[in-house]
RNA sequence: GGCUCGUUGGAGAAACGGUUAACUCACAUGCCUUUCACGCAUGCAUUCACGGGUUCGAAUCCCGUACGAGUCACCA
C-alpha cells in the first residue's frame, strides 16, 4: 500500500475561511490517520489576486491550529519547491508535452474575441477553439515568431467520462459538456486545471480532497490524467459549509473567518473540534476531541455529502466546554487580556474564578465585569424578584440588616464565612437567605446577571468599595421610596 | 438553460431493509441555588421534501416531481 499523502493548496488570495480550513483539516487527518505525509503548496498562479502577507496568514493559521505539515515552503522535501509560481517552467514542460500527447493544444484567440463571441449566445453555449485544427508545426512556427498564446485543453467531442468519488460515489459526465479550458496562460503562469494536476502528480499525493464545486469538473482533469498516463488519484470532495440555507460561508458577505473567531475569544482547539463536525460525523457519541483524537477517528467514510450550516451557536458552546475544562490557571492567562481596562485594584484571579463556568467567548469578559469599576444607575426594579420574595421596601429594610451588622465580617476574602453571615442574618429575620442576598447583589452592580452573587462580588471589589456602593443603595432607595 | 450533486426536527447529525427515528446545540419546563451560569432531569420529528413503485416489511432500494446548491473564466 502507497503511503498515503495529501496537501493542503490554498491560494494566497486573504483571510482563511472557515470552509478552507476545514478542508485543510480533513486533509490533515486522512494523511495522519494512516501515517501519511501531508503537504503545503502555495497556489499562485494569479498574479491579480494576489495579496500581500496572505501567505503569513496561511503559517500563522497552521501554527495555531497545530495542523503541522511535512513538506512545504519553508520545510523542504523531494518535490520542491512548493510555491507554483516557482515551478514556472515545469509547468511549461509539461504543457508542450501534453499537446505533444495530444491533450492538449496551442491557442491563439485573443481572450476579448472569445468573450466577445460567448456574449452572443446563451449559457448552453459551447466555445469551440478553431485553434485546435491548426497544426503542431503552425503553431509551433508562430510562437517562434513570438505570438502571443495559451495552451488549451483538447477535449473529444464524443464520449463520457467518469470517475470515483469517495464520498459522492460514481460521476458521468459527457464529453460534449467539458469545457476546452486554458492551461497554460499567454502569461506563461498555469492555471489551477492545469498546475493541479501536474503538482498533485509530481508530488506524489494520493488523496485529492477539495470541495465539491470542483465535482463537475474533474472528468476534465482525468483526461489529462489519463492523456500523461498518470495515476488517478483518490478523491475526496466535500460538501460546502453554508452560511444559511442558501449561501456558502464566505468572506465576500463578511462572514467569520478562523482570524475573526479568535479574535472574538474562541480557542482554536474548539474551532477545529467543531468544524470537524460540520460535514463529518464520527462512530460513537463522543462530540469533544483533540487533534489527535480526530487523527484517530477521522474516516472518509463517513463525511456527508451536503453542505452543513456553520451555526456559531453551536461553537459558542463548545469553547464554553473548552474553557471549563482548563484548570483555573489556564483560563486566567486567558482572560487577563480581557481585564485590561479595569480601573480598580482588584483580585483579577478572584475574577477568573467567578467567569470560568461562565464564559462562552474571552471577547464577552469586558462586558460581564463591567460592574467593577462602577455600578449601573439606580434601578428600583431590579430589587424586585418574585423567586426572592423581594421588592424595593424590604429590600432597603435588608440592606439595612446588613450594614448595621456588616462589621461582624472581618474578612471579605473568606467567602465561607461571608455567605455564613448572610445566612445567620437570614435565619434571625427568619427569612431566606435569597430575601438578603439578592437585595445586597442588586446594590453592589445594578445589574441582573453577573457572574457570582454577592459574596463573590463583594470578595471582588473589596470592603471599601462594598460598603460605599451599600450605603449608596440605601440612601437612593431612601429617596426613591419616599417619592412613591 | 445544459450538466453534476444534494434534501432526516430551528442547527449539526445517527440509522447502512425490520429500533419507541440515537446523540449534541438551541428552545421550554422542573430541580439545585444568593441572580446568571454550571450540573441534573424532563419535554420537543406519529415521521424522514413530495408522489408513485419494489418488498411480508422502506427514512433506508427504484422511478418521477419539487426545491436548493455547484458548474459552464487566461479564479481557484
Amino acid at each position: 500500500m502507497k503511503k498515503v499523502r495529501t496537501r493542503f493548496a490554498p491560494s494566497p488570495t486573504g483571510y482563511m475561511h472557515i470552509g478552507n480550513l476545514r478542508t485543510a483539516l480533513y486533509e490533515y487527518l486522512i494523511a495522519k490517520h494512516d501515517n501519511g505525509d501531508f503537504i503545503l503548496r502555495i497556489e499562485d498562479t494569479d498574479q491579480e489576486r494576489e495579496v500581500e502577507g496572505a501567505v503569513d496568514i496561511i503559517y500563522d493559521v497552521i501554527n495555531q491550529t497545530g495542523l503541522h505539515y511535512d513538506e512545504g515552503p519553508d520545510k523542504p522535501g523531494t518535490c520542491g519547491p512548493y510555491i507554483q509560481s516557482q515551478r514556472l517552467p515545469i509547468y511549461k514542460e509539461y504543457a508542450d508535452k501534453l499537446v505533444d500527447l495530444g491533450g492538449a493544444h496551442y491557442c491563439f484567440c485573443k481572450e476579448e474575441e472569445v468573450q466577445a463571441e460567448k456574449e452572443g449566445h446563451d449559457l448552453s453555449y459551447r466555445y469551440v477553439d478553431p485553434c485546435r485544427f491548426i497544426s503542431k508545426e503552425e503553431a509551433r512556427e508562430r510562437i517562434a515568431k513570438g505570438e502571443p498564446y495559451t495552451v488549451r485543453q483538447t477535449i473529444p467531442a464524443t464520449g463520457t467520462t467518469s470517475f470515483e468519488d469517495e464520498v459522492y460515489g460514481h460521476i458521468e459526465v459527457e464529453n460534449a459538456q467539458l469545457d476546452e479550458g486554458v492551461l497554460l496562460k499567454s502569461d506563461g503562469y498555469p492555471t489551477y486545471n492545469f498546475a493541479n494536476i501536474v503538482d498533485d502528480h509530481l508530488m506524489g499525493i494520493t488523496h485529492v480532497v477539495r470541495g465539491n464545486e470542483y465535482l463537475s469538473s474533474t472528468p476534465k482533469y482525468n483526461l489529462i490524467y489519463q492523456a500523461f498516463g498518470w495515476e488517478i488519484p483518490t478523491y475526496v470532495h466535500v460538501p460546502p459549509v453554508m452560511k444559511d440555507e442558501f449561501h456558502k460561508l464566505s468572506k465576500r458577505n463578511g462572514d467569520a473567518s478562523f482570524q475573526d473567531l479568535r479574535d472574538k475569544g474562541i480557542l482554536s482547539e474548539a474551532i477545529i473540534n467543531y468544524i470537524a463536525l460540520l460535514g463529518w460525523s464520527p462512530e460513537g457519541e463522543q462530540e469533544i476531541f483533540s487533534l489527535d483524537e480526530l487523527v484517530k477517528e477521522f474516516s472518509i467514510d463517513r463525511i456527508s455529502k451536503s453542505g452543513s450550516i456553520f451555526d456559531i451557536n453551536k461553537l459558542k458552546w463548545m469553547n464554553g466546554v473548552y474553557l471549563r475544562n482548563k484548570t483555573l490557571e489556564e483560563f486566567h492567562e486567558l482572560a487577563l487580556p480581557y481585564y485590561k481596562d479595569i480601573k480598580s485594584h482588584v483580585d483579577l484571579m478572584e475574577i477568573s474564578k467567578a467567569l470560568q463556568p461562565r464564559v462562552e467567548m474571552l471577547a464577552d469578559i469586558p462586558e460581564m465585569i463591567d460592574f467593577i469599576d462602577a455600578p449601573y444607575p439606580f434601578d428600583a426594579s431590579l430589587y424586585t424578584h418574585k423567586k426572592m420574595k423581594t421588592n424595593a421596601e424590604n429590600s432597603l429594610e435588608a440592606l439595612k440588616w446588613v450594614v448595621d451588622e456588616i462589621d461582624l465580617v472581618s474578612d471579605f476574602t473568606d467567602d465561607e464565612a461571608f455567605t455564613k453571615f448572610f445566612v445567620d442574618l437570614a435565619a434571625k429575620h427568619e427569612v431566606k437567605n435569597g430575601r438578603v442576598m439578592w437585595p445586597v447583589r442588586v446594590a453592589l452592580t445594578y445589574k441582573a446577571f453577573t457572574p457570582g452573587g454577592a459574596v463573590e462580588i463583594a470578595h471582588i471589589i473589596g470592603k471599601e468599595e462594598t460598603m460605599r456602593r451599600l450605603n449608596q443603595a440605601i440612601e437612593d432607595l431612601t429617596s426613591y421610596l419616599s417619592e412613591q
